[in-house]
RNA sequence: CGGGGUGUAGCGCAGUUGGUAGCGCGCAUGGUUCGGGACCAUGAGGCCGGAAGUUCAAGUCUUCUCACUCCGACCA
């Protein structure tokens, strides 16, 4: 067998069983590591050079939207927990709890936090006093842990790293725009950073977050047409300020509950990137988040001059902001061809004898794998700018994927197909619950999000049938896409 | 939590009717190589997932456990 087709067999075929292929290539690209309790991962070095460069975008984005970064306690009063009702309900059998320190019961058992709401609330309630204090604007940058009986590395993992804002506003207007706002952040970084385009949209009360009175989601088509929730941005209306007793003196002198959002991202989102852009070969990392951007790898470097050539090269382009690092271990070229590429580092620059002979490298690109020569004086300029039109033809790459797995369905029938052929379904819905537990019973497709844009793509619901159209010519029910999801 | 699969060197695997552990890759050292997974020489590396049992003797048989993995149900 050719060496070639030998390294490509030793990741599993993605077109023949994508849950291995995952496995595969986060294992193989030192992305990850299995911890030694059940659930538990290890980000490598690798994948947490991939969340610092999401951070850092992110953190970016909140800020210039006015908020400010800040750190609570994991560990949470259990009392703290049970005030929310329907948030307690929602996360009580995941909570992780302490009850003994050395051999001694606690008085009160603490709940590792599996999101901080009622930790955050409760600081709230001791800060807000007046009109005057609002809103607050308040980020935190955590780890939660959420015991989930089914795991897998990134996706759904017992401890996992995240961001969770979260806000206090005077009124309902106010706190809503903020959910609405949060989540346009989120698609514009889902698009422009992580090259993967989103779906946003509002989630049914079935799929809504515990304690939420809206919940907000961005899903992502991952490449074998499952969704994955990218993102959530949540309404609270006054649910937790009176939960938490959360008041403030109003402008008119009368004692006001404040409303609420939280929203967040976690490192689900580079399940995502290796879902939605990877190959056969491996990985293929947009350049925002790719932790290498560029790998110089020097050909023949006995032949005297290439390595030198290269620490230039690598020293130029550092200069013009470029994340490029230079191969110099002594292995063969195919193999390192090879693991950079499996690596998904969008440009390798090859540095050999013959290139220096004309003053160029050539340069090879991972998502198009088209190669070219470059001059060595144009490096500085033609990288970066190449960097971008790879960025911009991943997201279109995977815009035009996604677009194209999209399927307006009528009926059970349609939507049955739809999903099981790696398709999000986008149909008309009733509403009901019945409904919705029906088509996810029948075909294990959930609902996904209801688009902002109602357009009617129907007049009766998809599942019972039900005549949707009213007499004035507009639509009962909703716009909804339904997608078997992670 | 239900149903399948897998645990033997870092990785991938072999190990016969029970008899005390092997191969390939990788790794280390030296040398020759280098434009798509090079080669030679030498070398290191294992309580066979864990526990109990059967036996003169267990990687192999029995029971129990644990972990990972895949498919469902639940969730970011």
């Amino acid at each position: 067998m050719p060496k070639q087709e030998q390294f490509v067999k030793e990741i599993t075929d993605m077109n023949v069983d994508f849950a291995r292929w995952y496995t595969d290539v986060i294992l193989k690209t030192e992305l990850v590591d299995y911890g030694p309790v059940k659930g538990t991962m290890i980000i490598r070095p690798y994948a947490y050079a991939i969340w610092e460069n999401i951070q850092a975008e992110l953190n970016a984005r909140f800020k210039k939207t006015g908020h400010k970064n800040a750190y609570f306690p994991m560990f949470i009063p259990y009392s703290y927990l049970v005030k929310e009702a329907e948030h307690v309900e929602g996360f009580a059998p995941e909570v992780a709890l302490v009850t003994h320190v050395g051999n001694e019961e606690l008085p009160e058992k603490l709940v590792v936090r599996p999101t901080s709401e009622t930790i955050i609330c409760d600081s709230y309630a001791k800060w807000v006093k007046s009109w005057r204090d609002l809103p607050i604007l308040i980020n935190q940058w955590a780890n939660v842990v959420r015991w989930e009986k089914t795991t897998r590395p990134f996706l759904r993992t017992s401890e996992f790293l995240w961001q969770e804002g979260h806000t206090v506003h005077e009124t309902p207007e106010e706190a809503q725009e903020e959910t609405l706002k949060m989540l346009e952040v989120y698609r514009e970084f889902a698009e422009n950073v992580l090259a993967i385009p989103v779906l946003v949209g509002r989630k049914s009360e079935k799929e809504k977050f515990a304690g939420a009175q809206a919940t907000y989601s961005m899903e992502a088509m991952m490449l074998d047409g499952k969704s994955l929730q990218a993102g959530t941005s949540h309404y609270f209306g006054d649910n937790f300020s009176k939960a938490f007793d959360i008041k403030f003196a109003s402008k008119e002198g009368d004692l006001k509950y404040v409303y609420q959002t939280s929203w967040g991202t976690s490192t689900r989102m580079i399940g995502a990137l290796i879902m939605a852009h990877g190959d056969n070969r491996g990985l293929a990392l947009p350049p925002k988040v790719a932790p290498v951007q560029a790998i110089i790898i020097p050909i023949a470097a006995h032949k005297g001059g290439v390595n030198e050539k290269a620490e230039e090269i690598k020293n130029a382009l550092e200069e013009a902001g470029v994340r490029v690092e230079v191969d110099y271990r002594d292995q063969s070229t195919g193999w390192k061809f090879n693991e950079w590429e499996m690596k998904g580092v969008p440009l390798r620059i090859e540095v050999g004898p013959r290139d220096l002979e004309n003053s160029v490298v050539t340069v090879a690109r991972r998502d198009d794998f088209t190669k070219d020569q470059i001059k060595i004086d144009e490096l500085a300029t033609a990288i970066p700018a190449l960097l971008d039109v790879i960025q911009k033809n991943m997201l279109e790459k995977a815009r035009a994927f996604r677009d194209s797995h999209i399927v307006i369905t009528k009926d059970m029938d349609e939507l049955t197909a739809a999903v099981n052929n790696g398709n999000f379904a986008k149909a008309m819905w009733c509403g009901s619950r019945e409904c919705e537990d029906k088509v996810k019973e029948m075909t294990s497709a959930s609902t996904r999000v209801m688009p902002f844009d109602q357009t009617p793509v129907g007049t009766k619901c998809v599942c019972c049938g039900k005549n949707l159209l009213k007499e004035d010519g507009t639509t009962d029910g909703k716009v909804i896409y339904f997608a078997k999801a992670y």
